[in-house]
RNA sequence: GGGCGGUUAGCUCAGCUGGUCAGAGCGCCUCGCUUACACCGAGGAAGUCACAGGUUCGAACCCUGUACCGCCCACCA
């Protein structure tokens, strides 16, 4: 058995021991260490992959905490557990990284063109790889390094190919020219959830166009119509203004023309029920190429949409003196000169909605682009039905909520990107405009419509939305589309866990594609974690400066403190927040494991040979405290075990937390020590007590190791192992569930409750902590063999000896009498009298008012318990178990009032 | 405009299907003999479970409403 150092020091322990489990080879399920059953089911978690340029947050070590805590319970009950890591790509963030860095070498992409551009993309996600992968090894992550993937590398490439293809071919994907959200600062479309909604306070114009007159053709000085906008830019592409059909305000003007300003365009006045009559005046500009609501306005009625504004969002082609102008320039220039032309009318304050762009924050312009799109509306009937059904599960169920929500009215996808870091969309236009698409790896050898060569074939210049590869992740990720082993075996996977954050981004994508392309819910439950917040409740980011560093943390106080800390605050779907308080919390845990575990190795009895192979404790010499302690850790494996099944992992690390120090190191320490102690404790109980603090921390560490599985791991090399166990136990077997025993839980719970009942009446009789107080002890006689059993623990406990048993409470009585002892412990069945110390004056009145307040205490709870009782519907309505425990309970009552008011009447 | 969460001890939070459920950690106060651990041990104080109604024999828990705090979704110019 290797020795334990004396000091807890993880950082020494850490990395030692996760190379031990890279050279055995046990994260794999089918590595040469894994001790997988391959009659059970496999267990799969795909991880979310972070992004390649990024750095590890906090969010990213709880995810892998978490994901890594399923993964080994999963391998440690036999299944083979695959544990996927993957990396992104993550197309725009890292093109704005990249074109950060370039920024400050006086570079750009426009001046390195795509190709150099690409190849220094390249060498620098070579580099921020290292630093990812390594930072998830830190955090203790059993990944199997060797099916490692990235969603640029071959064969994701090739699902991207597939997919597209195929959706393709089902009329699933399409390219349409069509409004789309266009970034001036990204210089690309984005999707509609990469538009963030944002309240602001801005102006609402309103704008005089005249009418033409229908006799000159010319417009009427006089007769006008006010428009009200928030965009005058827009007037410059405007090609109707519409009214509501009933408004009889403007009835009569349906069907005249208006001459739009600047651009001296003739439209027509429509009539449409889109218009609300109520709001500014009644009647709307049309400018189908830079409004949703225009758009669709504009097809209804056939109107012509010119763009009036440029990929840069400079005023382009409308022949007016704006054209080159950047728009809000141009906002107001138009602003001035409708001024000077007399035709504004007004501006008032408005509050509105702006949407901007998640990466740059620049406001978006929807504008008409010719891009790809995937009809989601099939995709997401199939998506709804996987969750009505019950085929996925998510968690918090709450979610559900917000997933039908999304889905039940969402848009069509805009997958184009004009950007280079990506997939490039396998779509080639031949001169006649005919389209191919392929997932060939070298492309089309000719247009699939009119034949012509490749060679006059041009490929679409533009990439996918990073998250249509990523959407794609369980299935690329396990060899899909090829039909392979790992793809047979482990797909659809067991649990797909991200934070809610991106539950529309990702989950719903996978969701959405993964039914498509293989028929199957990519996986069976969605965990959806919480967010990290800083100790005030903020959300961290840098520009607060308010972000952790898991590393830094990790260097501190170990990964094993930092995952316990993460997991322990863990309910899913809630955010927690996380500082250096709840991390000493988890810190003291691991020193408080380590020291037990050090207690008890070294507390081996000197005839059990060092490296001797585990036995099983001999029934026939334990003690009571000894079935106290396996019975406590039958009840906590149960625990964890229901704990775990419903994925409260909270749960699990406060049932440990409580069950390893307050039971295990608290008591079943405490009451081992003394009898291991004892000179005349027979040398088969003595190794039969030895051998029970093994089998018990053994237990724990077995259950805990999910949670903290270096400093488990480390411990549990000190103890001696079963013939049947492996090297390491991060491949040992999940403990089974033992049997309860009622009869040492409540015996042993009667005696720890006496000791506390002592030392809580030393201090309360303010009697000094080192003194040997001579007590006197009521103990029923059922309890007699227990009590005896423990009496050196108790005496040694509580401080109290000479320690004289007493039969029954009149004895006990009579002897207190005659003994002249005063401070009076009832703890349930069991009744003590100590002897106070002569020299501590004032102790007779401090122990009766000690009694009184326990008396008050007493009859407060008789009272409520017997009213409860008196009340003829709770007895006769309430389920008869309830009822009797109230019986006893008030039993109970009734004798502890009695004897406390007895005590008092001397 | 819709929807979802939260409101429990000074602080951070548990409390699963209504019946010792009023808890934990930190902090605070008192004490500390005892070689596993001072990253410790023993003891203690501390809460009208946001508010108002209701359902029930019984509500922190279920229902209705209110008030704050937070989040998500949303094409009214």
């Amino acid at each position: 058995m290797p020795d334990l150092p004396k000091a807890y020091t993880p950082h020494d322990v850490e990395g030692a021991i996760y190379e031990r489990w890279l050279a055995a080879d046990v994260f794999a399920p089918d590595g040469a260490g894994s001790t997988a059953d391959p009659s059970l089911p496999p267990f799969t978690i795909v991880q979310p992959p972070p992004n390649i340029t990024g750095s590890l947050h906090l969010g990213h070590a709880q995810r892998t905490a978490v994901e890594d805590l399923m993964i080994r319970h999963a391998r440690m009950l036999g299944h083979r557990a695959l544990f996927l890591p993957g990396l992104d790509h993550a197309s725009i963030a890292a093109q704005f990284v990249l074109d950060g860095i370039l920024d400050k070498e006086g570079e750009s992409r426009q001046s390195l063109g795509r190709e150099r551009y690409l190849e220094r993309m390249r060498e620098f996600v070579a580099t921020t790889r290292e630093v990812m992968l390594a930072q998830q090894r830190r955090v203790g992550a059993s990944a199997d390094w060797g099916r490692l993937r990235y969603t640029m590398d071959d064969r994701s490439a090739k699902a991207v190919r597939t997919a597209f293809e195929r959706l393709y071919r089902a009329d699933l994907a399409y390219r349409t020219k069509a409004l789309v959200n266009w970034c001036p600062g990204c210089r690309t479309s984005v999707s509609d959830l990469e538009v963030i909604s944002t309240p602001e306070t801005g102006t609402l114009w309103s704008v005089r166009y005249h009418l033409i007159d229908p006799a000159s053709g010319q417009p009427d000085p006089d007769e006008t119509i006010t428009v009200a906008t928030t965009r005058p830019e827009t007037i410059l592409g405007d090609t109707a203004v519409a009214v509501h059909p009933d408004n009889p305000r403007y009835t009569a003007l349906v069907a005249r023309m208006v001459r739009i300003p600047f651009v001296d365009r003739d439209v027509p006045i429509i009539a449409d029920t889109i218009v609300d009559p109520a709001f500014g005046t009644g009647a709307v500009k049309i400018t189908p190429a830079h409004d949703y609501d225009d758009h669709a306005t504009g097809l209804r009625h056939d109107l012509p949409a010119p763009t009036v504004l440029a990929d840069d969002a400079t005023v382009a082609d409308t022949g007016t003196r704006y054209d080159g102008m950047d728009r809000y320039v141009a906002r107001t220039a138009i602003l001035a000169d409708l001024e000077a032309r007399g035709d504004l009318v007004a501006a008032t304050p408005h509050e509105m909605v702006v949407g901007r762009c998640q990466r740059s924050n620049d406001v978006i312009e929807p504008r008409l682009k010719t891009q790809w799109f995937i009809r989601t509306g099939p995709l997401a009937e199939r998506a709804l039905d996987a969750t009505r059904s019950g085929r996925t599960r998510i968690l918090p169920e709450r979610f559900e909520k917000t997933w039908e929500h999304w889905l039940d009215d969402i848009r069509d996808w805009n997958v184009s990107r004009q950007l280079w870091w990506g997939h490039r969309i396998p779509a080639w236009y031949c001169p006649d405009g005919h389209v191919t698409v392929t997932s060939a790896e070298t492309g089309p050898d000719a247009c699939s419509v009119c034949g012509r060569p490749a060679t006059e074939l041009r490929q679409d210049p533009d990439i996918f939305d990073t998250w249509f590869s990523s959407g794609l992740w369980p299935l690329s990720t396990l060899g899909w589309p090829d039909d392979i082993d790992d793809y047979r075996t482990y797909y659809p996977t067991s649990v797909m866990e991200t934070g809610y954050d991106i539950i529309f981004f990702w989950v719903a994508r996978m969701m959405m594609l993964g039914l498509e392309l293989t028929g199957t819910e990519p996986f069976h439950t969605v965990y959806l974690s919480g967010l990290i917040r800083d100790p005030l409740g903020q959300k961290m980011s840098k520009t607060k400066g308010n972000v952790v560093d898991p590393l830094g943390v990790i260097d501190e106080s170990g990964a094993d403190a930092l995952r316990f800390a993460l997991i322990h605050g863990a309910t899913p779907g809630n955010d927690q927040r996380f500082g250096p308080a709840k991390l000493e919390h988890a810190r003291n845990f691991a020193n408080k494991l380590w020291n037990a575990t050090r207690y008890v190795a070294g507390a081996r009895p000197v005839t059990v040979p060092d490296g001797a192979g585990r036995r099983i404790p001999d029934a026939r010499h334990l003690g009571p405290g000894d079935r106290w302690l396996v019975s406590r850790a039958a009840a906590t494996t149960a625990a964890v075990d229901a704990a775990l099944a419903g994925f409260a992992f909270g749960e699990v690390t406060r049932l440990l937390y409580e069950a390893i120090w307050n039971e295990y190191c608290d008591w079943g320490l405490e009451l081992a020590k003394v009898r291991l102690a004892d000179p005349n404790l027979d040398v088969a109980a003595g190794e039969a007590t030895w051998w029970t603090l093994t089998e018990v921390l053994d237990t724990y560490l077995r259950l805990l190791h999910p949670v903290m599985p270096f400093v488990t791991e480390a411990l549990w090399a000190a103890l001696p192992h079963r013939a049947s166990d492996p090297e390491l136990l991060i491949v040992a077997r999940w403990p089974g569930a033992g049997e309860r025993d009622a009869a040492a839980e409540r015996d042993v719970g009667a005696l720890i409750d006496l000791v506390t009942g002592i030392r809580n009446a030393r201090a309360s009789a303010k009697l000094p902590a080192a003194d040997w107080l001579e007590t006197l002890v009521y103990v029923p006689l059922a309890l007699g063999p227990t009590f005896e059993a423990l009496r050196p623990a108790i005496e040694r406990l509580a401080r109290a000896r000479p320690l004289h048993r007493e039969l029954t409470p009149e004895a006990l009585e009579a002897a207190t009498r005659q003994g002249d002892l005063a401070v009076i412990v009832v703890a349930g069945d069991v009744e003590a009298a100590v002897r106070p110390i002569a020299a501590h004056a004032g102790v007779e009145a401090l122990e009766r008012e000690r009694l009184e307040r326990d008396l008050t205490e007493a009859e407060g709870w008789l009272a409520a318990a017997r009213e409860r009782l008196a009340n003829e519907s709770f007895v006769s309505r309430a389920p008869a178990a309830v009822v009797d425990g109230a019986r006893a309970r008030e039993a109970e009552l009734v004798d502890q009032v009695a004897r406390l008011r007895d005590r008092l009447e001397r």
